[in-house]
RNA sequence: CGGGAUGUGGCGCAGCCUGGUAGCGCGCAUGGUUCGGGACCAUGAGGCCGUGGGUUCAAAUCCCACCAUCCCGACCA
């Protein structure tokens, strides 16, 4: 491709309202123009980059037995009532009318159009395994679009559904996908790691979420240092400690509570300060609430409750942080005074509250705490692990210690079950004849998110830093002297061999300064550059430059072709 | 939906407080000189000052409303 051809228009300045580092460099390097809140236009360099991602994606997932198809992305409001997610969804579903006045959405996610598909085609069990995917556009009017691709509301999704007779398949189908994702991932030149996951809205109960590892990543993920152990932080289970698994009464203090003033002390800061003790001594009472009514969570005060498994325990998917008003109601006491003693709602504890006796908590009262409480003085309706890990923690799973990663979640696989076979009849029948619902998963990866995350993981100050499997371009050839003809003759003669021998490469014959196409060069990321100047050409050299390394050599003119075909083939 | 902020040529910004001819840098066009890490000189094109209302002799500037965008918070590929 020529430069002077090609649609590339490269920013000097940063456009004010990109705020994280891929959504800047994708807009400086010509790839993406914002049309609306988390809608983009995709222009030429970026969607090079993102039909890389997509190819990867097709061929693993072809590898994997999965068959790609492509569905409509304006769905009939039926399909989403029959799932009854026509209402839960809420307002991320975008919907429209027709002129009929007939409701329709644009699909958010497209478990109930397979399954449609696949209820009114599947009738046995020869027909079974299935796996259907599709790339496709999808729309979720996010309440906060905000990172450009990384977090738009209309955006490109590999979304696959797998459906098999029994449990046992469905999980070897999820195992399957669980490899395809690690193949994807790792042909994308990506650092990555598979970790447990909530499932979230989508429902079901396996679940494993993709994440590139990135500084700058929204989620934070749990690693164990000594195993393969990797979760969520939302979902890092923290192993009850020792002395908790002994049996035995539960320690008492002997001591009796007594309340203190603390006036205008809410946090566990300043209670500690105030009262002149460690956070270790003090229970923070967290009311949250949900349709099922409020209930209590109760960790200590250097912990943090996580919600997620409060809501697994008490069964409740809309349980969030209670507002004022309603922590007023129970408490008897605005915000930062709730405490055990004498609340009327459900109280559960966090593990390590079992080791504790003569802390301090809220008195329900405004500007009271309550100190010298025990367990006994209040009555909890079950100890669990309710709170977030931290760095240090032990690991669940072989008791090595947890370090903390951010990253990117990329890609979701889900077991669903047959939860959506079920609610819309999919059913198929079995050797015996009997009819049986078919069991689902669900797998899905974000296109433009994981063009953008590889940015996140791959620049460096002048710009993008291609892994080449991604890059839109294998190499960037400059012509230093497009104007003098015995030089830029070598150049042309060049990208013709180039590109003859099948490479991707992007001819800089642009009128312009070195120093401007070299800039253009580094901004855009491509792996390695090609520069044909005066002065090798007086020496019958090109000069090679590779943007990851910034590793400098000189190639004879007569060897680029081949010298080129080499750095693509070690970079592979 | 809360909280914070911003809307002025394509991009980045100043001007607004203290109303009175709309400016700067980059980019763009033309000509010339340059030419190995974002050149220089000259000339030029390009602006409903987010939208609507109001105050005023006069509004980018003051007031009101709306819209849009961005940032911080509640489980999303």
């Amino acid at each position: 491709m020529r430069y002077s051809r090609f649609f590339l228009p490269t920013l000097r300045e940063v456009p004010a309202d990109a705020e994280v580092i891929s959504h800047r460099l994708m807009l400086r390097a010509g790839m993406i123009r914002r049309v609306a809140a988390g809608i983009y236009e995709v222009l030429p360099m970026g969607l090079r980059v993102i039909r890389k991602v997509e190819n990867i994606i097709r061929e693993e997932m072809d590898r994997a037995g999965a068959l790609e198809l492509f569905m409509p992305s304006i769905l009939p409001a039926e399909l989403w009532q029959e799932t009854g997610r026509w209402d839960f969804y809420g307002k991320e579903l975008l919907r429209v009318r027709d002129r009929h006045s007939r409701d329709f959405c644009y699909g958010p996610t497209h478990e109930e159009v397979f399954t449609d598909l696949v209820r009114r085609e599947i009738r046995s069990y020869r027909q079974l395994p299935l796996n259907l995917y599709q790339i496709q556009t999808k729309f979720r009017d996010e309440i906060r679009p905000r990172f450009g691709l990384m977090r738009g509301r209309e955006f490109t999704m590999k979304d696959a559904y797998s459906f098999d007779r029994d449990l046992a398949g469905a999980e070897r189908s999820y195992q399957a996908m669980h490899e395809a994702y690690t193949a994807i991932f790792a042909r994308c030149g990506l650092r990555f790691r598979a970790v447990e996951a909530d499932t979230g809205k989508i429902g079901g109960s396996l679940s494993h979420e993709f994440m590139v590892l990135a500084d700058t990543g929204e989620d934070r993920v749990v690693s164990c240092a000594a195993c393969d152990y990797a979760a969520n932080l939302e979902m890092a289970a923290v192993a009850p400690s020792e002395a908790r698994q002994g049996s035995g009464p539960p320690p008492d203090s002997g001591l009796d509570p007594e309340d203190v003033q603390t006036p205008g002390k809410k946090t566990v800061q300043e209670v500690c300060q105030f009262l002149g003790i460690t956070p270790q001594e003090l229970v923070k009472t967290i009311v949250l609430k949900g349709e099922k009514g409020p209930v209590a969570v109760l960790v200590r005060g250097d912990h943090e409750v996580n919600s997620v498994k409060v809501r697994r325990l008490v069964d409740d998917e809309t349980l969030e942080l209670a507002d004022a008003e309603t922590v007023a109601a129970v408490t008897g006491a605005p915000v930062g005074f709730a405490g055990p003693v004498g609340l009327k709602v459900p109280l559960y504890a966090d593990n390590a509250l079992a080791e504790m006796a003569g802390f301090v908590t809220g008195g329900n009262a405004d500007d009271v705490h309550t100190r010298g409480v025990d367990l006994a003085d209040f009555r909890v309706e079950a100890f669990a692990d309710l709170r977030e890990a931290v760095e240090g923690d032990p690991c669940p799973k072989c008791g090595g210690i947890l370090t903390f990663l951010r990253g990117i979640e990329v890609g979701h696989i889900f077991y669903l079950g047959t939860k959506y076979s079920e609610a819309m009849g999919a059913r198929f029948l079995d050797e015996s004849g009997a009819e049986r619902i078919i069991e689902m998963g669900c797998y899905g990866i974000g296109v433009g998110r994981t063009a953008a995350a590889a940015i996140e993981q791959n620049h460096d100050g002048k710009g993008i830093v291609w892994p080449l499997p991604l890059a839109p371009f294998q190499v960037v050839l400059l012509s230093l002297d497009p104007g003098k003809t015995e030089v830029h003759a070598v150049a042309e003669r060049l990208y013709e061999e180039l590109t003859a021998g099948g490479l991707e490469v992007l001819f800089d014959d642009r009128e312009e300064r070195p120093g401007v196409k070299f800039n253009d060069a580094d901004l855009v990321g491509i792996p390695l550059r090609v520069t044909v100047g005066g002065r090798g050409v007086k020496e019958g050299v090109a000069e090679f430059k590779e943007r990851a390394t910034g590793e400098e050599s000189r190639v004879p003119l007569d060897r680029v072709p081949d010298a080129v075909r080499e750095f693509v083939r070690r970079q592979s």
